[in-house]
DNA sequence: CATGAATGAGAGTTCATTCAT
DNA sequence: GATGAATGAACTCTCATTCAT
């Protein structure tokens, strides 16, 4: 018994490894640019061992992809101990751009990226999204229903909220503020949300 | 003079015609699938071609990047003639938003893409995305001069602005979208940017 | 002695269901499209296993080679009850073919693959062929010499009658008849080899 | 012109190149150990040069497939003008046998390889062949016609002929009379054919 | 001006086999 | 006796790019 457990201790170890390298490749070059064997190359194994834990190449994307999104609901669940609906938004705001920001190729891989990975799309694989997504809306309903929020279609609001998170981030991981000083991008960022949730907020 | 200008013409017309085929290919197909020789075998010619109207594939895409702004500038001067500024700014965000939605990979080359050509980043070659920026901004500003929309750094309610449309543009022209009904697509963009706006208005 | 009996036993299991396996494998999908790994994945074995059984890939298709001339063989021997020699040969034929077209994958591996076990080449392991070759050919003899045939070298009139049937078989199996609608076939094969015997008997 | 003629020439030249390089290389090792790098490697060109002349390996081994049939066809040609019907039969069976023999590896190709190429399988890729087959279907009915073959389904007669000296063909050609010493083979060759054809004879 | 010919580099993937445990 | 882990070597194929002509 030691030693199955050992051995799948082992395996979901390399599987980690695997991910965690390739991860950290995605970073420094974009997924389009690395290739299997880089992985390999990095993990200093050959390529075929890799097939040994993942069955394709889309199985790691798709692997990292639905890391991505645990993490994220991770996050979100935090807020939950917060009482109100629309503090409690706000700070789910501010986890999403923050986890977009310091996690830009999961945020690339979940939110931006032309899917590489058929099983992305193929199946009905966006669970763990819609998951996260439905969190939001009940947060924006209950807002709403608590009056702190104008009324409107819940999806709409929830879309509209969560595009304004969605554009910051992905502008700046996207390097289309290059022209921004960096020291001043904090400002901006917190800025520009806390501008938007402020006229958010009812009258 | 009169040959060496034909010459020029005839060399503009035939960029033209790399760029225009390369855009529809990237259109029908996505960037990452469409190699140069796919490029030259659809206008006839030799990849080799190719290599004489542009330095390679990096210029091609610069030079559609620019093709973008382009286009985006001309739609934004098209509000000029508004004169309540609100209103201005309200169409320059509806243009922005067909525009991304209808052309999906110009979007994807200004706004998406994890800049494919160097030259975009190295060099200040921002002129005219910053123009267009700077088109955007001082409407905000105006808005805000007119006691039409909340006092605040400008910079970051345009930003607020932008993040905004480009977070549903690019949502919706990456396919995160796709368990909204695509009938029900256009109800949601509209009401989303619909819903920002008027909680910018001043209250 | 109990022991090593039943080891031997159970030795002697487990390569019969390793040869089983693969055969069934090799008959579903063809020899090319068979991997080492896909008969032990069938056999819920490691790859690693076979090799405690078998030397390598080669020494499986030579077992497997050895087997069909057995059942061959076998199959030739039911024909001994009769005792008209040229009802006889006739009835070989015929158990010829239909063994043929009922075993493919023995056949391929007896009578048409490219030797892929070097062993079969290398060594005068022909032997369980040439019993069978020579079962035929005393048939053939005796039914010349009973004046049933016309008169021939013997290996010579053995050798067409072999190359016969043998055409009939691998011009099917290896789908060469393709525009013969299939329930002809049987038909024409029947057909074909009466016709065959019809003529070589002496007139 | 005498540029683009010769161009063509050139290109033609490189095909023939590669196809004959190809089939030497097939002849030498089979087709199952020849890879398309083996044939860039044997005649000193990269692989990628392969693909500038034929379109992925199964073009390669369609076009030898084509060209073993044409060569077939070619044969069988030189026997019109063989008067004797039943003499011009016995010609064309000595030269396809002939022909298996001295051209083993598109014999391979054309009569015994489980096709490889999907081209050859999927559409009616059989014409080339069919018209051999049309041809000596003829020459078969021809005979019977003529009284100097016995009456029979001229379907059957013609397969049966096939029958033979396919069989005799590829029992050789894939090594299944070794033990037959090879200065023998000859005649046993000649003699089993002949026997067939002599019965065939009507009586 | 245009190109045909060529290629180095690299992609994802599969396979038979080995060996320490 | 059985295996999990690993791999070297191979596969087909694509791409951006160059260069002599």
């Amino acid at each position: 018994m030691g030693i199955t457990e050992r051995r799948e201790k082992e395996k979901k170890e390399m599987r980690g490894l695997i991910l965690e390298t390739a991860m950290k490749l995605f970073l420094e070059e974009g997924f389009e640019n690395v290739s299997l064997r880089r992985i390999a190359d990095k993990i200093e194994y050959s390529p075929a061992t890799i097939y040994l834990y993942f069955k394709d190449k889309d199985e790691i994307l798709y692997a990292l992809h639905n890391e991505g999104f645990e993490k994220l609901y991770a996050l979100q669940q935090t807020t939950l101990d917060i009482k109100d609906p629309l503090k409690r938004l706000w700070k789910q705001g501010e986890l999403y751009i923050n986890f977009g920001l310091e996690n830009p190729e999961y945020y690339n891989l979940m939110f931006i990226m032309r899917s590489p990975a058929k099983k992305i799309c193929e199946e009905n694989q966006w669970e763990t999204g819609l998951r996260s997504y439905g969190f939001l809306k009940d947060n924006v309903s209950e807002c709403m229903e608590a009056g702190l929020m104008p009324m409107a279609e819940v999806e709409i609001a929830t879309f509209s909220f969560w595009a304004h998170v969605h554009g910051v981030v992905s502008l700046i991981i996207r390097e289309r503020c290059v022209i921004i000083p960096e020291e001043f991008l904090p400002h901006i960022i917190k800025g520009s949300f806390d501008f938007m949730m402020e006229v958010f907020k009812k009258k």
